[in-house]
DNA sequence: GCGCTGACCGCCA
DNA sequence: CTGGCGGCCAGCG
């Protein structure tokens, strides 16, 4: 049998396996939030967990991090930044649409996306 | 062990 | 729209 030490479970450093995981699961034309992308990693409030994963991440595993934006529908990086840029300009490059600086959640995030589906929506 | 930081979020004025 | 405040919690010096 296993002694008190050793089943404990390891939950160290495998929050971030869960949010490399979801991240990679988003489609290509879609987005989620940070906030989202933690809720489906089993991290309710970890939204900040998520940008550190995101950071934290192997540049070779190809992780899709420009996917993930705030709930704002905004990029999080300073506008003035190359990340910014570079985000914006792979996102357009997927078929996101950038409005006034901003993507439509409703529309490329996942739950409007479920709802183009249930709806049909042509007229969104 | 303590304190600050942070690709955040939601609420309120 | 902007700005501020609290909450959240893993890393790092």
């Amino acid at each position: 049998m296993s002694s008190d030490k050793d089943n404990k479970k390891p939950a160290d450093a495998n929050w971030y396996k869960e949010v490399w995981k979801v991240v990679s699961e988003i489609p290509s034309g879609h987005v989620l939030t940070y906030g989202e992308v933690a809720r489906l990693s089993g991290l309710p409030r970890a939204a900040r967990r998520v940008s550190q994963a995101l950071r934290r991440a192997p540049g070779d595993m190809n992780l899709p991090w420009h996917r993930v934006i705030n709930s704002q529908g905004k990029i999080s990086f300073p506008e003035d930044s190359i990340g910014w840029k570079r985000q914006k300009d792979i996102l357009e490059s997927e078929g996101v649409v950038f409005l006034k600086g901003k993507v439509n959640l409703d529309q490329f995030g996942y739950r409007g996306a479920v709802d183009r589906l249930l709806w049909g929506g042509d007229d969104l």
